[in-house]
DNA sequence: CAAAAATCGTGAATTGTTTCACTAATTCTA
DNA sequence: TAGAATTAGTGAAACAATTCACGATTTTTG
């Protein structure tokens, strides 16, 4: 399942984007997209969507562009967007919570099956459809799902890190700013909200724009 | 203010990384560090390390390392962590909940000061030390404001960033999966929960890692 | 139906980033 | 204090991603 021929990462990174603009564009009724139409709406490179898409065979045609039903179809079997994948939620604070309520399935191949906290205030609540088990049920609950959302304290993170990953997890959306250790086998993406806004702020200073630049 | 000579932008991404870290180091009293245990502690290779505090010029000594205090002094400097940049929040739903609860200030040079919300429930709490006002004062309150952040439902993005252009603001951290339009000047920086989660369900049946790659 | 316009797919050039591997300097050890 | 160990800084190589620019093909227009 290591893929038929790796395709670079930033491309990867891509392939959601292209997926959820080209659903909308189905939803809308249009039937038919050029890369230069992508391009605007995703602020993305025409030449850089061609040679994305390229690495999955001829996708368009000449004179024409893309079929957004076929192209859809095709992202859909490339991303698996036939089976959810289920995902655990670790912290229910409010940034957990907005997890929670944003409607993942919809749209999307990934479901949040369950939450998890250590107040008892919670435990017990449904959130978005979603049950919150005490955190101590952990490792009795979690069966076999090797995602997890990682929304805790910085406090506990590695120690919620150590137990996820003793269960089996092997993919973590980590939100904390610990820059946790795992397992070399072991998946972590880390999304840090203080470091993206001091990011764009250093950006705005030293790298003033003046095209369309990303 | 361009800045002296440009350093590349993944070195840029990564400063306020390193910054955080040094942070940390200082207040454990530690004053010496070299690249080799900078990179165990944030999971950079320690050749990356070296290359981007070169662009700096020579801030470490053959043999012994980086002192940490000096380093520390001279990225506060470069990152202008002396003076705090203002910022607004638009949308205090969970997520911009929790933004405003996150203590930025600290250890930060960003403070949020003030937060917009359409629902008169939210209008006049203080989250955090932050007052909430009603979206209609938006162009009254912000003032000289530059950077905002986006917590909107992604039907009111395109929306509101017009009226925060408007408002003089030049940098934008959007979390609505909007990919809004804007000036040329104007810097957008997304952060898509939804591509966040199916990009790393998507790395980790496609790339399955066995090295400490990222 | 012929000419003009649109548009993909891609080789090659360009640009950007990381990593290797070594030198030179300093610190540490006995 | 001599030799061993450590470690920054960096030229060059390797790798990755983007963008240019053009041929080939199809669609559109008049």
């Amino acid at each position: 399942m290591t893929d038929q021929q790796k395709i670079p990462q930033a491309t990867a990174k891509r392939l959601p984007l292209y997926y959820r603009f080209l659903h909308n564009l189905h939803l809308q009724g249009k039937n038919r997209v050029s890369s230069k139409q992508l391009s605007e709406a995703i602020k993305v490179d025409s030449a850089t969507i061609r040679r994305d898409f390229s690495y999955f065979g001829a996708l368009g045609k000449k004179g024409y562009g893309y079929n957004v039903e076929y192209l859809l179809g095709f992202f859909r079997k490339t991303l698996d967007h036939d089976e959810n994948t289920p995902v655990t939620l670790v912290g229910v604070g409010n940034l957990g919570t907005a997890f929670l309520n944003y409607n993942f399935t919809k749209n999307n191949n990934t479901k949040i099956e369950m939450a998890f906290d250590a107040d008892k205030e919670k435990v017990g609540e449904v959130i978005g459809d979603i049950p919150v088990y005490h955190v101590d049920e952990l490792e009795d609950r979690m069966g076999s799902i090797s995602v997890a959302i990682l929304t805790v304290p910085v406090s506990e993170a590695q120690k919620m890190t150590d137990r996820l990953v003793a269960c089996g997890v092997t993919g973590i959306l980590n939100f904390t700013p610990a820059r946790i250790s795992v397992p070399s086998d072991v998946r972590v993406h880390h999304i840090d909200l203080a470091i993206e806004l001091q990011s764009l702020v250093y950006f705005m200073k030293h790298y003033p724009m003046d095209q369309d630049e990303e």
